[in-house]
RNA sequence: UGGGGCGUCGUCAAGCGGUAAGACACAUGGUUUUGGUCCAUGCAUUCGGGGGUUCGAAUCCUCCCGCCCCAGCCA
């Protein structure tokens, strides 16, 4: 399990198994579970819980199971299914043999079911949806009990098993559980808990025409699994009486449902109805877009297991409703790359620069270091030529005062390589563009060092132009332009419109040709890259996965820039 | 207006009656062949507000204020 279960920050719900491991309730025993709906792809905020499941188990000598919630065929697919199991394994957890479905216990719930009716606890009602609300009451009112909710325990018998048998029409009748419809938690009006539904399920097939609902289905299954502690989002917070309701009722095995904040994180939203409409109105390529909050997303883009569990660490387990800034995000994941990427030269916008003193055909090969963060990477060795690219960026014509690197008449460094010094900038006659730059290089600074102990304030990123190969780069920016995004009602007018920029004439070393998808690189002085599955022999797209963290931007951004 | 929660630095978050951890962000210096990394320093006399209990309160009591969730035959 690679090191997912080392311990993390303590936490409430910590603090509760603790307390339960003291007192020697369920035996000493920890078990708890990760139970996605496969009704769309696995996100960050899925993530977070992923951690704290299996992370609480692992710490405490219990386990965790994965369980799928797959009570609504009518959503779920088994697309949907590989792709969790992919995530949660690729995020580093494994379940061993414990991977269940809450579909593995429709039979056994149905006779749960039979049971609670059996008890006078629940009864088939032959309302409609439109009148089962009517009769629910509003959030200040209490409801009206329904018109059959006294039928005997025989006439439900009979009527629950036809439901079963395909004898009625789809939500024509439903069994609901007898408690109170005057309770002020709505979820106690004697809520419907399993419903006609004529959709193949992705396991059962057309086996079932009635399927069991969330809070039914769950609470049982939990106890099933001898769940110990059941690790939910804040919203359920309403549904614990019910969910202890059933098992008491039922007098089975009661697991402990404690409640945690979602994470929601800035500038993207984390709702799996929004993110679906990302996907379906193609805002996005698909759920793995580099550019979505989605595991796969994130994986494509070239973050780390490791980075995302550091993240999850993080931010801790709380009750508040919070909202982490994506900073600390980006933080994590540069702080993984920075110990484990090797560094590479690659020009996104590339300016050719001639060194005029430089002989024609000469080609020097210098050594550079692939990781200073790492002895063990070594060292390599990179072309150079007379004929080079560098970074557009990296040249002005007229700098303002905090401008380090190249302007004419200045010296800089070529990393690995030597000084240069700007001597001409030619310029397109119609556009006044800067197309090309002439520069002289000092042979007594090959590698980077001055015999004279003169100094230059910047070093620059190059390429030699013969050597180099092109390479497609897509840049990405946050997905929205808000902070928030999920308070707006009308999502698309909040998508960042430079959210992906993509670089199709990008010039990179010449080592990075059999670099293949999944790799990832730090492109000295502009981030990190992670090569794309979209490429192809000769032809390799990178992701930008983040930048490196940039003050030169920062004062750009600032406008703190006063002219030279 | 019913029920359930939550309010500690810009953002997360420790704290559990003994006098405000840490992280990110931000700011300023230092080192540097990545304006990266790294290092150093600064950043809540105060815990939503008011009362009260106590020698002592972010922690206990009380009133008030603010925010979030709930009226699917979704999960």
């Amino acid at each position: 399990m690679s090191d997912a279960g080392s311990k993390s920050p303590s936490n409430f719900i910590k603090h509760i198994v603790e307390e339960d491991l003291k007192n020697k309730k369920n035996n000493g025993k920890v078990q708890t579970r990760f139970p996605p709906e496969p009704n769309g792809y696995l996100h960050i905020g899925h993530a977070k819980s992923i951690c704290l499941n299996f992370g609480v188990a692992a710490e405490y000598n219990g386990l965790c199971n994965l369980r799928f919630d797959d009570t609504n065929p009518s959503k779920e697919e088994s697309e949907y299914v590989h792709s969790i199991i992919e995530d949660v394994h690729w995020l580093g957890f494994d379940w061993a043999d414990r991977m269940f479905y809450a579909s593995d216990y429709f039979e056994q719930l149905y006779q749960y079911a039979v049971q609670l009716i059996k008890n006078n606890r629940a009864y088939v009602c032959d309302l409609t949806a439109d009148e089962i609300r009517k009769y629910r009451g509003t959030l200040t009112e209490p409801g009206k009990e329904s018109p059959f909710r006294t039928r005997s325990v025989e006439e439900n018998l009979d009527l629950f098993e036809r439901m079963r048998n395909g004898e009625f029409e789809d939500g024509s009748r439903t069994l609901r559980a007898k408690i109170d419809m005057a309770s002020g938690n709505i979820n106690m009006r004697d809520p419907v808990f399993y419903r006609i539904q004529r959709s193949t399920h992705h396991r059962t097939g057309d086996s079932w025409c009635i399927y069991p609902m969330y809070d039914y289905a769950h609470c049982v299954s939990d106890s099933i699994e001898k769940i110990t502690h059941s690790l939910c989002t804040l919203e359920f917070e309403d549904h614990r009486p019910l969910y202890d309701w059933f098992l008491d009722e039922l007098n089975v095995f009661h697991p402990q449902q404690i409640e945690f904040a979602r994470l929601n994180l800035t500038y993207t939203v984390m709702s799996k109805r929004k993110l679906l409409q990302l996907v379906k109105e193609g805002h996005v390529s698909g759920w793995d877009d580099p550019r979505m909050p989605t595991i796969s997303g994130l994986r494509r883009r070239g973050y780390t297991p490791e980075s995302i569990r550091n993240f999850c660490d993080r931010i801790g387990v709380a009750k508040a409703d919070s909202t982490v800034d994506m900073a600390l995000l980006e933080y994590c994941i540069r702080e993984d790359l920075n110990k484990s990427a090797l560094r590479v030269m690659s020009v996104l916008n590339p300016l050719k620069v001639v060194i005029t003193n430089y002989p024609e055909d000469e080609v020097d090969e210098l050594e550079a270091v692939n990781n200073p963060e790492d002895p063990d990477a070594g060292t390599r060795r990179v072309p150079f030529s007379k004929v080079l690219y560098i970074e557009k960026e990296d040249f002005m014509q007229d700098p303002p005062k905090k401008f380090f690197r190249l302007a004419p008449g200045r010296e800089v460094r070529l990393r690995y390589a030597y000084f240069i010094t700007c001597t001409d900038v030619i310029k397109d006659e119609s556009t006044g563009e800067v197309v090309e730059l002439h520069c002289t290089y000092d042979p007594e600074t090959r590698g980077g060092d001055s015999p004279d102990g003169r100094k230059v304030k910047a070093t620059l990123h190059w390429v030699s132009a013969g050597h180099a190969i092109d390479a497609e780069v897509r840049l990405y920016n946050s997905l929205f332009t808000a902070e928030n995004p999920e308070s707006g009602d009308d999502l698309p007018r909040y998508i960042n419109p430079e959210s992906q920029q993509v670089l199709t004439s990008c010039k990179i070393e010449p080592g990075l040709a059999d670099a293949s998808p999944g790799n990832r690189f730090q492109f000295e002085r502009l981030g990190y890259f992670c090569v794309d599955p979209d490429s192809s022999p000769g032809r390799p797209v990178f992701n930008r996965t983040v930048t490196l963290r940039d003050t030169w931007a920062k004062l750009q951004k600032a406008g703190k820039l006063t002219q030279l």
